[in-house]
DNA sequence: TTAGAGTCTCCCCACGGGTGGAGAGTCAAG
DNA sequence: CTTGACTCTCCACCCGTGGGGAGACTCTAA
């Protein structure tokens, strides 16, 4: 009558994910299995569900599987994750701040070539792109 | 006397690409050779280097190397490619304005997160993380 | 003629997050 | 007991743009 865990189809009918997947997690260690059937299958626990909403709702954010690891680590040692998450976040803002302004430089440069672009100029047969000048 | 062609290691000092990139290139069809020596070697005329600062150019406008391939195919049919780069520019200019877009709605949702976020709230033990709430 | 530099083809590796399939073994219902 | 669904491991592949290296061959200058 003790819970002797979910197969991994249980778990991946319960948690939307494919079969695939978590394999794939457990084997990265993301999403420890609490151990094996006697002819080898894979037994989960019922926090693998709420892991697993841990890791979905991490990656929409933009972490990595291994930054999520370390997340998942501190949680595993007993403490909370949320200062590492804080951090994590932190970071990635700064990144898409310098990802935006390359993004914007590198659109300026692209809306300049267009602004005089001629479609049809005369050819050139020094060059390939008379507007690109090369 | 005639201009035989350069070796691939010449045509690489001159255009300051690794021999590697250059037959990666001439595999993909993209810096076809005017031939190949009697041992076997590929050789290059001189309008290999117009070429790769074209190809170099398109690149750093953020088009693909299938991108490049076809802007070539048009200008070695002898037609001018410009309306082609056009095309293909506008299409990068709208690709660069849609991932701005996603960045910024991203930004808020990593800043709005961060905005009440307790670095070390109370333990929750049905939640990984109290302030995501999973 | 010979040494050494250059070049050839072919194959594996990188990144990140998985997906697909083969072949074999396991589990549960009838 | 059988059958069909499920699961196992292991290997290969995807995206793009090359990099690294092995083993064999070629070219050129002295």
């Amino acid at each position: 009558m003790a819970a002797v865990g979910m197969k991994i189809g249980a778990l991946a009918g319960r948690s939307g994910l494919p079969v695939k997947t978590l394999r794939y997690y457990e084997d990265l260690g993301l999403l420890p299995a609490i151990g094996r059937s006697e002819g080898g299958y894979r037994l989960f626990g019922e926090e693998s569900l709420r892991r697993l909403e841990f890791i979905r709702r991490l990656k929409s954010l933009g972490l990595t599987l291994d930054d999520i690891q370390e997340c998942l680590a501190v949680h595993d040692a007993g403490e909370l994750p949320c200062g590492d998450i804080q951090r994590q976040l932190q970071r990635q803002i700064d990144l898409v701040d310098e990802r935006l302004r390359e993004l914007r430089l590198f659109r300026k440069e692209l809306q300049s070539l267009l602004q005089n672009w001629q479609s049809d100029p005369a050819p050139n047969t020094a060059v390939i792109c008379p507007n690109l000048n090369v």
